[in-house]
Formats: C-alpha cells, structure tokens, sequence
DNA sequence: ATATCAAGTCAACACCTGTTCACTTAATTT
DNA sequence: AAATTAAGTGAACAGGTGTTGACTTGATAT
C-alpha cells in the first residue's frame, strides 16, 4: 500500500459537517447571541443536520468553541506578523497599521464577534484562553518597542505597561467597531481617526517616559 | 384620610422578594454565568421563591437586568461625583482617585461583573444603555478636563479623544481586576500600579498635544 | 468481493424552560 | 368589621435541552 492511503486520503463525500456547524455556530454569533449561551440543537439544526451528528465531530459545544477561538487567533496572528515585519513605527506608518488591522477586523467580524463576547462572558476556561492570547499580543509588542533605541533607557516593565496601554486601548475600539452597523462607514471612519489620535498621544507620552533606575 | 396613606404606606410583611430577587441574580452572575444567560426558575429558586412569584415584581428577565443595572449605574455615579468634586488632577492626585475607584470596584464586584459581562454578551438593549452609561462619564470627564488651563488651546474633539483613552483603559483594567481572585491582593496592587503608570504617561501625551487649529 | 469503519439518521429518555390559571393569605382601606 | 388588593402558592401546559443506543449508509482497505 501507498503511504499515504493508509490515514491521509479518507475524503467522505459529506464530510463537511465540521465546517458547517463552525459556520452555524458562529453565523448564530452574529445574529443572535453569544456562543456560550447557543444550544447544541440549534447549532446542528442550522447546519441543516441531526443533533447526534454533532459528537461525529465535537464531544460538546465547548470544544467546538475553543475549536473555533484557535480557528480566530491563528489567522489573526498570521496577519499580526506581517504587520510586525514593517520598520521604525514612526508617526507614518501608525496609520497604516490601524488600517490594516481594522480592515481585518471587518473582514473577519464574526470571528471578532464571538471572541468580543466570549472574553468577559464565556467559561472560565474560554476566558483565560482568550486573555492568554492578548497577553501574547502584548508581549510581542513590548519586544517590538525594545528594539527601538530610543526606548533603550526603558525598563522592561515600563515597556509591558506601555504595550498593555496599546493593547487595552485598541481592543475597546475593535469592540466599539463591531457595535457599528456594517454599512455606517462613516462612523466607522471616526472611530478610526480617533485610534489614530490616541495612538499618537500614547507615543507622545511613550517619548516623555523616564523609568526609575532602581526598578 | 391622611395624603400619604392611600398609595405610599403600604408595605407588607414579606415584601422583600423584590429585594431577594435582585440579589439572587447578582449571586448567580458571580457564581455560575453571565446573567443573560440565567433562567427565570433558577433565580425563584436562589431567591426562594416559586417561579409564579416573579411576575408580582417583573414583567420578565429582562426588566429585572434594566433595574440591576440602574442600581449599578446610580451608585457608581454617586460615588464619581465625589471623586470629581477635588481639584487640578496634578500627578498627585491620580494615585488617590485610582485607589478610590478601584476600592470601589472592590466593594462592588458583584455589580461590575454583571455589568462587564453584559457590556459584550447582553442583549441589544443592555448593551445600549451600558454603552450610554460609559460614554456619559466619558463626557463629564472631558468637560473636567475642558477647565484645565493647560488644556485651553484643545479643542472639543480632542477632549473627547483624551477622555476616551482614559475610559477605555479604565475599563480595561476593571475587567482585568476583576478575573483576580478576591485574596490575591498582590496582583490587584500590580493592576493599580500599572494603572498609575498608564495614566501618567496619557497625562505626558496630553501635555505635548496640540490640536490643529483648522478642526 | 468482502470486511471495516467513519459519518450520518431516528426514536426515546429525563429534565429544564417560560407562562397560564385558579387559589390562598394577610395587610391596608374603607 | 367588611371589603379590597398586593403578594404569595401549586398544578399543569407545550416546548426546548443534552445524551443514550441501535440502526443505516457509503467509501476505503484488505
């Protein structure tokens, strides 16, 4: 036998029951309620399949959901990286990056969605995942500043402190921006004027920082 | 008959269910789920009362979730009134107010978290009012802010943004307070001196900010 | 060609849900 | 003292819930 056919090519003719109930899930996300409080019934039944087909795939809804917050954060990281690879955050290229990443957001709003709402309101197990990756986030951020040299008399604390500042700040407005209706562009725009406000400020305030020698 | 007798001094031996009610919900927002998601029955039952009980005091869940969140909102409004009753918020004074806010927080968890919780994950109508709430002490810290002299030469909008760097931290951090065990009062102190530190260095950012005269 | 096995269906269970109606009880008004 | 009325109870309803077990189907592996 060929190496492969023995666990890679089994390929189901109907075998996108997965997929479907992550798109039913998240689809009720959206236009109902958040996840943790969807039913296993009603997820199945918009994924136009029986109750039962749905421990083919998951043993409970829980595991669908940190099925579908991995399925959010690894695309989200892989744009996050290419941001990253963008030189010297001067004044210039903040605007751009809020563009990029807000751009994201809307082309990704229900997967924001369900995050949004998981991270104060869902399992304790969903939260801490969910605070787990933002404080990533954060820390890959405070390694970005570090190599900036005029942060170089910046303690590492001071620089977490400054990346959480970023990080809290930015996460209210994705929240604000999933609260806009998908056609009010013009708010949507605001709301992106004023990150970019307050991001400078932040780096006004980041340009003023001394850190305490003795920490 | 006296005036106040026909419709104001009724009040009946057991008249506190309205009162065991609200206070059940609360329990079981801290204990078991966000209260969007508890059950009519098993609030009656925490409050111990029969199911039937409840509509001799609400018309339905959801009017019980407006009235716990005025109670939240009237009280912290109190309490910030005082707050912004103290003058010039020098450097000096940041650390004092953070201590009296997130005391405050701290006396009241039960209220933040339903508040928190519903923030993201409640209904259309919850989330509104929250939203309103917020972006009113968003407002009243910007006209605090407006009578500062050094702070003349911004403009309105520009008060609003620094304000809602403001908030959208603070809250941040409340949300991050209030995942932290009761007892670990290590890392609540940690959170208080970040929170410190951020606000500071806001406060850098805005004393170099310069409005553009032509908005 | 046959056997295997993942992935689907169907019926049934015990339980929890919101809401109704008719009834009781006790305090206030008259 | 009698009448009224707010606030409690209890039984019952129609419907939704998670999970079980036995059954079918169709593609892959032998």
């Amino acid at each position: 036998m060929t190496k492969e056919s023995s666990s890679k090519t089994r390929k189901p003719k109907r075998g996108q029951t997965r997929e479907a109930l992550m798109a039913a899930a998240l689809d009720l996300v959206v236009k109902k309620a958040p996840f943790s409080s969807l039913s296993l019934r009603e997820v199945t039944k918009r994924a136009g399949v029986v109750p039962t087909a749905f421990y083919r795939h998951f043993p409970d809804m829980s595991a669908l959901g940190l099925t579908l917050l991995d399925e959010s954060f690894r695309t989200l990281r892989h744009m996050m990286r290419q941001v990253r690879q963008e030189e010297l955050p001067n004044e210039r290229m903040l605007r751009g990056s809020l563009e990029v990443y807000f751009n994201y957001v809307r082309d990704n709003r229900a997967h924001f969605l369900f995050v949004s709402k998981e991270l104060a309101g869902g399992t304790p197990t969903m939260r801490n995942a969910i605070r787990r990756e933002i404080r990533m986030f954060t820390n890959e951020l405070a390694m970005d500043m570090a190599r900036f040299p005029f942060l170089n008399h910046v303690n590492a604390e001071d620089l977490q402190m400054m990346a959480g500042l970023v990080v809290n700040n930015v996460t209210a407005l994705t929240q604000e921006m999933l609260e806009l209706e998908e056609s009010d562009e013009f708010d949507q725009n605001q709301v992106l004027v004023t990150a970019e406000k307050q991001l400078r400020l932040i780096y006004f305030g980041v340009g003023m920082w001394k850190s305490r020698p003795d920490q």
